[in-house]
DNA sequence: TCATCG
């Protein structure tokens, strides 16, 4: 399979301090560039000091630590020698449109370099596989049962795949570990068995459909959404009773509204339970 | 494959007037439901007139037209029976959590009734696919070439997988159509071409990675978040000084940052070439 | 988050 380009042609990769395109920064960085005469292609490979801290998380993905780069050249010092070895080449790399090439834009603004990317093209591999090779109830059943779903989007016809895609993935997964998003395996999660299943499939960080609340790391139901993201609901609701009235007339789902007035309900209670306490302490 | 419940189970699915579960309607609802004590499941389908327009592009995914459910009883006249169907009955559906769930409970809460999920478990059945069959970058390279990703996270180990993967990719698809979210065939767009698949893996309607501007209908590019989410980034920015120079000292990315002052520019040499020519005619 | 749900 010979490349066929009119550019050259650089496929590239970024281990990081973590995954905040703004706030992190590289780590390392591998770069392999095809050129457009068809000579053997040319690769760069560089370590480098990030001058902030690795989080723990990145470490555990790269095996990358401090004490590896604490001797490394930072980007400032390697700008010069990327940009050059880059040139005017199109770009390419896995998830790069939204993680690699931010991050490396990022890194050369700081030191005052602009990357100018609107005068070059860039193929994200990843939008390939994610683009031709879809999801849908229809992919799935092929994918579980090897069966064609052929009333598609008539509702019964549609639950009936979805049970049959739901009882290959019981068969297909018995005894088999899944891998989560930190690299922690969990051994055998799919089970014939409800509770484990709703556990499994209900991302306990985010607490309603629309993503509007999530729990943060103490457990607390917090906005995610708006002026006060990050905020606890109920706390923030009971202080801010105009926001709170906004919130229950506007265009939310039945199920932000009912979560909101019980939060607030549950604050106002505790808050009356201590109010008591301390009055019976007085 | 017999399932094990110690509370019933209701997998089911719901057609629309369109995605968005607050404003859209449902004009139709499958249910099966599985016993606890194992007897045979029961299944209950009902057409139902949604009372609002059924959008286009749901009746080209479904088929149902407003024909078929002006005749058909409205989801009051059924919350009833749908309601004692299910009863205390956990749930389950492809992609349910985020759409068939929140949607029904919008509907029983516009007709009063507070269908509590808190109290029920549910299953989503595409998530156990999302998750137990991820699309990384190890992923990718068994699915194109069979092949194990021995140094995952070696940036240029990385670098060789994706080549590799890019490479099956190009060989896979050759001559291979891709149905886009509209259902709308595209003939074998995966070529051996940087443009093609430039085009391809790079959404047009996202203008910046992190997705805060976008093209609208017209072309033009606006604000995908704030107080100006919709408005065009050139002409609101000109306007609002404030705001430009907050999102310029803002935690934005680089290329957000070069956009904005691009378009602010652009919208200013417009307005300047406007004046010139009136002056001229006048 | 991304895609997927209609």
């Amino acid at each position: 399979m010979k490349l066929i380009l009119d550019r050259d042609l650089c496929f590239f990769d970024i281990e990081a301090t973590g995954l905040n395109v703004v706030r992190d920064r590289i780590v390392q960085i591998a770069i392999i560039k095809y050129f457009k005469d068809g000579r053997e292609p040319q690769e760069l490979s560089l370590m480098i000091n990030p001058g902030i801290p690795i989080s723990l998380e990145a470490i555990l993905v790269h095996g990358i630590q401090p004490k590896d780069v604490a001797n490394k050249p930072t980007f400032q010092q390697l700008a010069q020698k990327i940009w050059d070895f880059i040139g005017n080449a199109d770009l390419a790399g896995y998830n790069s449109n939204r993680f690699d090439i931010p991050m490396l834009m990022e890194e050369f603004a700081r030191v005052g370099m602009e990357f100018d990317v609107t005068k070059r093209r860039s193929i994200d591999v990843q939008r390939i596989f994610y683009k031709m090779e879809p999801r849908t109830l229809k992919a799935a059943l092929k994918f579980y049962c090897e069966k064609e779903h052929e009333d598609a989007h008539d509702a019964m016809a549609d639950v009936r795949a979805t049970i049959d895609v739901f009882k290959g993935q019981l068969d297909k997964y018995e005894g088999v570990d899944y891998l989560d998003e930190d690299g922690v395996r969990v051994e055998a999660p799919i089970k014939n068995d409800v509770q484990v299943l709703h556990e499994f499939t209900n991302d306990n960080r985010f607490v309603d459909a629309t993503q509007k609340l999530r729990a943060d790391v103490n457990g607390d139901i917090v906005f995610n959404f708006g002026k006060y993201v990050g905020k606890p609901v109920g706390e923030t609701l009971y202080e801010d009773r105009q926001y709170y009235n906004w919130i229950l007339n506007k265009e939310f789902t039945s199920q932000v509204k009912q979560m909101v007035k019980k939060l607030v309900r549950e604050y106002e209670k505790g808050l009356k339970a201590k109010e008591k306490e301390n009055g019976n302490n007085e």
